[in-house]
DNA sequence: AATGAATGAGTATTCATTCAT
DNA sequence: CATGAATGAATACTCATTCAT
C-alpha cells in the first residue's frame, strides 16, 4: 500500500460542505443547458466544479435529483420577490407591466438560468413530475404576475377589457421566446437583436393594443 | 439515401417497400418529439414502425442521420407554398398576416410536425449544423413571410412604420410558443386554451398596435 | 467511421440462440461457486462463455436473474427424477436409502452443481425470495425423499420407530456437509476422504441405529 | 492491532475506548453473517457500532483485516477449554461425546458466533489464507475432540472399532449443519426443530451405531 | 430486402479507503 | 482519538451499430 507523497500546494481535497451544493448546481446548470440532460456527463459536472465524481453523490442522490435541485433552486425565490414587488406597486399598470418584464429579463432572462426554461421544455416528457412542478411553481406563478397587472389596469380603466388568459400569454410569449432562442437556435446565428430594445417595441405595441377607447 | 426503384409487379409483402423511409421517419418523429433525441431508442422506433432494428440501417446511416432526415422532411415544400401564396396575394396586408398565420398553424402548428420545432430547440446545442439548417431554411424563411407582409403594409400606408425585425418576432412569438407548449409543459396540464381564438386575439391586438395614426 | 477488416477465421459473432442460455449458465455456475455472487464479474462470465457482456443481457435481465436461472435450472429436474424412482422402488427400504443417497451424490454432489448449495447458503440473506424457492423446491423436496424411505421402512417393520424429522436430517447432514465442504474449507486441505466410502460408513451406522429390536 | 494503554483517569466520553475493537467486531460479525462479506458496507458497520467510518480504520487496516479479526476473535480460548475438559474427563466415552456436543452447541452453536462458520464457508474461496487458519485452528481442532472421544471409547471396548475419520465427521455433520442452517435457509422458514432434542436423537442413533457387539 | 443476435464503448452509481480538521 | 468530506477505482447495465443469415 503506497501512500502517495502529497505536494505542498495541492491538497487532495478540501472541506467545503456549505459551498459545495451550489457550486455543483452551478456547474450542472451550465452543462445541462448547453448539452441537455442526457448528453451531460456527471464526470464533466464534477470536473467543472473541481471535485471528483463521487463527491456529487454526497449531495445528490442521482443525476435526476441533481436536475431537480438545479431547477428548484434556480427560480422560486425570484418569483416570490416579484410577487411582493407587484403587490406593493402603486404606479400605473403600464409601468407595472414594464417593471415586471424588466425584472424578469434582468434577473432571469439575461442570466444562465434562462437556459432552465429551454431545459424544461426539452425534458418535460421525460420528467413529468418535475415538469408539473415547473409548470405550477414557475410558469403559472410567473404568468400570474402579468395577469395581475392586466387585471389591475382593466379594473382602473387604464386598459380596455381583454381576454385575460390570452393577453397574459401575449405579454409573456416574446420574453420566453427570446430566452429560449438565446439558448438554442440563436446559438448558430449572429443576432443583432437587442433584447431591451425589442421589449420596448413589444411594450409599445402591447400598450397600444390595450389602450382603452 | 437511395430509395430503390420499385419493380413492376408488387407482391403483397413488398407493397410497402417504398413507403418505408417515411414510415420510419413518422415513427421517429413521434418518439424524438416525445422523449428527445437521446432518450429515444432505435429499438422503439423500429418497433413502432413494425420493422426490425436492422432495417433502420438500410435507410439511414445513423441515429443522427435519422434525426436530420426527420427534420428536413418535416418542412419540405410547405414554406415555398406559403411564399408563393404571399407573393400572389392581392388583399390587404392585415388579411395577408391573418392568412399566413392561419396556414402556418393549420399546416404545421396543429400537426405532429410542430414537435420538430421543440426538437430543434432541445437539440440545437448538440447538432449545430442541423440547427443552422433549420434556422436558415425554416425559421428564417418562415419569419420572412411575416416581414414581407409587414413591409407591404407599411409601404401601402396600412401600417405605421415599425421596427421590422421586432415586429416580425412579435408576430411569430405567440405562434411558436403555442407549438412548443403543446409538446412540452402543456402535456402536464389540461389547458383550456383554444389556439384559434388565441390567435384571433393576437391579431386583434397586433393590428391595433400597427394601425397607422 | 472505420470498418475493421474481418479476419477469415474469427467471425465477430455466431448465432447460437438455443445453446446460449445454458452456455451462459454453465459459465455463471462455475464462477458463482468459485467466487461467490458479488465477487463474480459479468465480464468474466461472458468471457468464459466466449461472448460479450452485452450478450448476457439478451438472455437474462440482470445479474440476480442469472443467479436465479442457474439455481432453478440446476436442480428441479433431478429431484423429480429421484421422486419417481423412489415411488416405483420395490426393494427394501435400506436399499432405497442407499440408492437415493447414491443418486444424490452421483448426480449432484459429485458435479459442479454441488456448489449451488454452498452458494445458496452464502446468499440466502441477500435473496430471500430465491432462498425460499430453494428451500421449498430443493431442500424440502430432497429431504422428503429420505422421509419417504424412512417412513416406508418403519411401516414395514424394517426400521424401528424414530422421530422422522430428526432421522431425515441425520440422513442428509453428512451428504450436504460433504458437498459444502468440497466447495469451501475443503479447498484448502488435501483431504483423503473418499466420499463413497464415507457414505458407506454413514449408511452402516445409520442402519444399525434404525434396526428394529 | 495495537490497543492503546488506557490512561488512569477515565472521563465519561472515554469510557469505551478500550471496548471499541470488540464493539466494532460485534457489529461486523452481525453484518458479515447476515449479508456476507461483499454485501456488508463499512458504513453500516460503523453506524451499528455508533462510530464514524473513519474510526474503523483506527483499529483495522482494511475490510479484510476486519473480517480476519472477527473470525480469529470468534473462537479464542473456547476450543482450548474444551480440550482441557476432554483430557481431564473420567466418565464413559458416551458421556464425553454428549458433553462435548453439548458444550459446542451451548457455547458456540447457540450464539451469534455460529454465524462465523457460515461466513467462512461462504468466503473460503476468496480468503484462502483465512480459510486455512479457520480449518486448522477451529475445524480440525474441534473435530479432534470427537476423534479423541471415539478413540478413547474404542480403546476401552465401549465402542466397536470404526473408521475414525468417518465417525468423527458423522458426529459433527448434524451439529455443523444445524449451525449453518440457522444462519441461512433456516431464516426463511419457521422451523419447529429443537436443536437439543435433535442432538439427543443424533446421539442415540450414533451410540447404537457405535455399540460393540 | 429484412432480420435479430451479437458487439463493446460509454456512463451512472457504489463503496473501501484516505486524511485535513 | 475521532470525524466525515473527499476520492477514484471498480462494475452493472444500456443501446447504437454491425453483419451472417
Amino acid at each position: 500500500m503506497d501512500i502517495p507523497v502529497k505536494s505542498a500546494e495541492t491538497p487532495r481535497w478540501e472541506r467545503r460542505k456549505e459551498a459545495r451544493p451550489s457550486e455543483l448546481m452551478d456547474a450542472a446548470l451550465e452543462l445541462f443547458v448547453e448539452k441537455g440532460f442526457a448528453a451531460t456527463r456527471l464526470d464533466d459536472v464534477a470536473k467543472r466544479a473541481g471535485v471528483s465524481k463521487g463527491t456529487l453523490y454526497l449531495y445528490f442522490d442521482s443525476k435526476e435529483d441533481l436536475l431537480k435541485a438545479v431547477v428548484r433552486e434556480g427560480y422560486v425565490a425570484r418569483i416570490a420577490d416579484a410577487e411582493a414587488y407587484a403587490r406593493a406597486f402603486t404606479g400605473t399598470s403600464a409601468e407595472l407591466l414594464r417593471d415586471i418584464m424588466g425584472m424578469w429579463w434582468t434577473q432571469v432572462g439575461a442570466t444562465p438560468m434562462a437556459g432552465i426554461t429551454k431545459l424544461m421544455i426539452a425534458e418535460a416528457g421525460n420528467f413529468p413530475e418535475l415538469a408539473r412542478f415547473y409548470h405550477d411553481e414557475v410558469m403559472h406563478r410567473g404568468m400570474g404576475l402579468f395577469t395581475y397587472a392586466l387585471q389591475r389596469g382593466i379594473a382602473s380603466g387604464e386598459f380596455r377589457p381583454v381576454n385575460l388568459e390570452h393577453a397574459t400569454r401575449l405579454c409573456c410569449a416574446p420574453v420566453v421566446m427570446t430566452m429560449i432562442w438565446k439558448h438554442s437556435l440563436g446559438l448558430c446565428t449572429h443576432d443583432e437583436l437587442v433584447p431591451e430594445a425589442y421589449f420596448e417595441t413589444h411594450l409599445d405595441m402591447l400598450l397600444r393594443g390595450l389602450r382603452s377607447a
